[in-house]
DNA sequence: GGACAGTAGTTCAACGTCTAACTATTAGCA
DNA sequence: TGCTAATAGTTAGACGTTGAACTACTGTCC
């Protein structure tokens, strides 16, 4: 197979560190390409939102990490924050705009006075559905190159690293 | 094979987008899994450099781009701040402190002046080997769980994505 | 050779995120 | 029943990043 960018890097370092048996030429090529792959993917998200005036891009994945919530649609800031993987305190700040903007709103669980229930508006549910089908095309043109085999056989082998990780 | 967390997450979405065409389980399974494994490769690092008094992750991150250049170790603020995927802002700012810090220096380049070369002195070269063994054990782990040659099937996937994204 | 567009790096104000208090509420236990 | 520890969310100050000027330098073209 033809050789792309990742190969070049990791064969420099396997020359530098001929004789180091810690490194290990698969891993690391195996992440530096999973790294620029999300770096694409970000890259085309962060482009698509740029000219749009309704909504940023962090404020679209903050709505997302709510959307994808099984039913009933509502979380916790705590659990949004550690879906967004950013502190509760900026998704306290994060929230306050998407109240403001009408596209969230947050409630007192009754069950339990120290919990705030977030839920998605009509507005809420409307802008994230406006922009979830541009960015599933956007994935998909990402990996076009991949067959339908072939992207079977890659979740494969991902999925065998996340059932390690979460046992 | 046993389903792992986005098995489920996946299965959701196609329950709930069951007419849907535009949705395609294989290609939003195979990216957040990517970006499941990529967050747990960077909260093993931050966590590893919490502790760390002489560099933090961000410093560390920013001598590696330049110390994986190829030889002559040397690269422009520019450079970096591409591979770091920051502004060249932000760059001066990282740089500020490592150059505070005695482990890189900043030099015109006198064949074009308006060009700064950034290299590494020795406590720099130190600092960076110091912490690239440990963290390549820690990428060993994380994807422990796969053989040699699944390693090398996930490595030929990956580098075909790559090759249709750098064409 | 001088004007001018282009490029490299830095500075600065605005903004988002972080850590560390702090408030409100709940749960455990003597 | 109180006292204490733990938990959810917010607020406040510090810090890093961003985008937009700004400076310095290079290359081009008349």
């Amino acid at each position: 197979m033809e050789e792309d960018s990742v190969d070049q890097h990791v064969a420099r370092w396997a020359a530098f560190w001929k004789d180091e048996p810690a490194f290990a030429p698969e891993v690391e090529g195996a992440l530096v390409r999973m790294n620029y792959i999300q770096r694409e993917a970000r890259r085309a998200d962060s482009a698509a939102f740029a000219e749009s005036k309704e909504l940023t891009f962090e404020d679209y994945k903050t709505l997302h990490v709510l959307m994808i919530q099984p039913w009933p649609i509502e979380a916790t800031p705590a659990q949004m924050a550690e879906a967004s993987n950013v502190t509760r305190a900026a998704m306290t700040s994060r929230l306050d705009r998407l109240v403001a903007a009408e596209l969230v709103t947050r409630q007192h669980d009754e069950g339990d006075r120290r919990r705030v229930l977030i839920r998605p508006t009509a507005a809420g549910r409307a802008a994230w559905s406006k922009y979830i089908f541009e960015g599933m095309a956007r994935d998909q043109k990402l990996l076009g190159a991949l067959s339908h085999e072939e992207l079977i056989q890659l979740n494969g082998l991902l999925r065998k690293v996340l059932l390690s990780l979460e046992s």
